[in-house]
DNA sequence: TTGTAAGCGTTATCAA
DNA sequence: TTGATAACGCTTACAA
């Protein structure tokens, strides 16, 4: 060695074909498993490839084919429960095809408006997947400036290729579960569709078209709040009338969870003086005994990654609209509506419409034990 | 044109520096921000990137450069609530400096094999943040064969540079605010540590210091399980007890989730039976009404991702230690232990640690409205 | 202050 | 089945 010029520290392409004794095309070929590679050379290849610990440039393969073989999930970070669902099944189905995730917020307007206008997604991804957005006409021209194939999860319903699920089938659900409980009064707390969330409009058309089917009229408490806070807001409201509904309905687990907080705050008792049931089946609602309308989120999640990975390679239709079915999850927030007078039958009753905890938990009956327990704990060996 | 090779669809420097009429490296140190170009070239090379809606290619930068302006967070996408809001924290740091964000599941076992196995980061990032991670010996030198600075995020105590919370601090602040407010029974239930998350011990040991220094015995419930599971769990084997401690401690929100879930089902009052206080402040905490210790989880990720991109600059320290400040939160779920005999008062104390809801929702003592509506229903007007 | 040209590590075309 | 070699689009000495 007379002279090297600079001092290349990471082993490259190079380096691996000098060491198998073939041509740096021949190694390309063997590593992306083309066929016409002599099964010898692939052996040399492959044992070359581990001794020196080689890994490929993605950067260098980016620059040669054009592609990033990575792909971009456009979504609120403050949809904490949906969003990690959904990647989870993202993920999975990514790295089994090698794809990389690149994760873009557009949860705050600051963030949302350094998205697009800036487009960081420009040149660095291969498709795109947006969760539970809601966009402008002017926001999809700019994802479609991309150039690349975009799959909306859940989202509203644009010209966009989409998996989502039934939110209309979803709501009748759960009304008709509410019906068949006897509930002829029900009531539904809703998200403003000014809001951020796509799933606004279907839940709640579903709603009022199963009420109307059943004959009764339409009660839709609007609020301007998502989430928890949005539960609350909807519920004091309902709580400021002089009757409550029998049953109500709330576009997601998480409203429901604010209302159950007014409800116990108030004193209303779930599910002996009001049934409550959700949308979503979040992580939390089994600790709430909140029955609800289970959606698949993290299977959402792999249902749009296929999709998406098929588009880009170019072996699947770009106007799909795949719905994954929901299911009922009656837990405990719902029960038999009871006529006047029947009231003292409510714990004869409560059992039919609550699961059973897997664990042998203590019953629902067995006296709480004393506050007081300084003395006996100090009877506790330890 | 007399023939073309190849149809280059896309604009390259190249383009730009025609268009302006300049050399490619001019364009290219104009683009990049350096100082040695005159004002005027760098206006006119501006307006021909404009012009040409010019997008730079960072695979080609990255193959010049060696480095890929992205950094990768590694988390278990399963902790959806500390997750994302610490990538919202990430995300806006990053941005601000061009960086992107590359995510990968360790969540379950399958993608953390795979991780570790086939180490996808490997020449894809130029830092990593691992958040809430337990990482053994081995998975933390794989981590370092990266050759990339790697800054974990309130994950268990390694070499590696870390931002988080002063566990044991927030621990104490849990058990002195029990102890003001007269509590001498106070039990805890904890996360097992074979579990994976780093928060187990740290908290754990602050509750137990803090408990002997106030001369009083520990009583810790360990649990297998996280989340509000391992709070059902924990409280369901405290039920078990012929006496309840008159106040309780969990290792996290959830948990102290699951714990109501199991108070509520036994006809175990809170607070007035039991005080519970949790740690993390979750996003359901406020809406659950849950006394708790907070942790920025938001900040943690901010500050980690400008720690990371200092230390990949080269002007940061490797060995930081940074610990962001708790706070307790007093809501409605704690409250003073009353002596036996003092039963009678509890009305009058209710009011002193709750929060007051901010908006003027119905008090707490308004008798509930009937449930039957349908009549009153037919009196509005819709 | 600007231009020339040599990399960076792949892939893919074309011959052999 | 294999090998030369020209892109790919940028950065960065070095020269001017």
């Amino acid at each position: 060695m007379v002279e090297r010029r600079r001092t290349r520290s990471t082993v490259s392409i190079v380096d691996v074909a000098r060491r198998a004794g073939v041509s740096v095309s021949t190694v390309s070929r063997s590593l992306r498993g083309e066929t016409n590679v002599a099964a010898a050379t692939h052996e040399r290849v492959r044992r070359a490839v581990d001794e020196l610990a080689y890994v490929p440039s993605p950067a260098a393969a980016g620059l040669a084919t054009g592609r990033t073989s990575s792909i971009g999930v456009l979504a609120s970070f403050d949809y904490r429960w949906f969003l990690t669902s959904v990647l989870e099944g993202v993920d999975s189905a990514l790295r089994a095809a090698g794809y990389d995730l690149l994760m873009y917020n557009v949860g705050d307007a600051e963030a949302r408006d350094h998205f697009f206008s800036s487009s960081p997604m420009r040149r660095r991804v291969d498709g795109v997947l947006a969760v539970a957005a809601v966009l402008t006409g002017e926001e999809q021209a700019v994802l479609r400036k991309l150039d690349v194939p975009v799959v909306a999860v859940n989202g509203i319903r644009t010209l966009l290729p989409r998996v989502g699920i039934d939110d209309e089938a979803g709501a009748a659900a759960a009304v008709k579960h509410l019906a068949l409980l006897g509930h002829t009064d029900i009531a539904m707390i809703s998200g403003n569709t000014d809001a951020l969330v796509g799933t606004v409009t279907p839940r709640r058309a579903g709603f009022e078209a199963a009420v109307a089917a059943l004959g009764h009229d339409t009660d839709v408490i609007v609020v301007d709040r998502w989430g928890a806070e949005g539960g609350i807001q909807g519920m004091d409201r309902l709580l400021t009338r002089s009757t409550l509904p029998s049953a109500i309905f709330t576009e997601s687990d998480e409203m429901a969870f604010g209302a159950l907080r007014s409800l116990r705050r108030t004193g209303v008792r779930v599910p002996e003086d009001v049934s409550l049931i959700g949308f979503d089946d979040h992580e939390l609602a089994p600790a709430l005994d909140l029955t609800t309308i289970a959606q698949p989120a993290r299977e959402q999640g792999a249902v749009a990654a296929d999709l998406l990975m098929n588009m880009i390679a170019g072996t699947a239709d770009t106007s799909a609209d795949i719905k994954l079915p929901t299911r009922l999850i009656v837990r405990g927030s719902t029960r038999r509506h009871l006529a006047a007078g029947d009231t003292e039958s409510d714990e004869v009753r409560h059992g039919d419409f609550s699961e059973q905890p897997a664990s042998s938990a203590p019953s629902a009956t067995r006296s709480p034990p004393s506050a007081q327990s300084t003395l006996a704990r100090s009877a506790r060996g330890h």
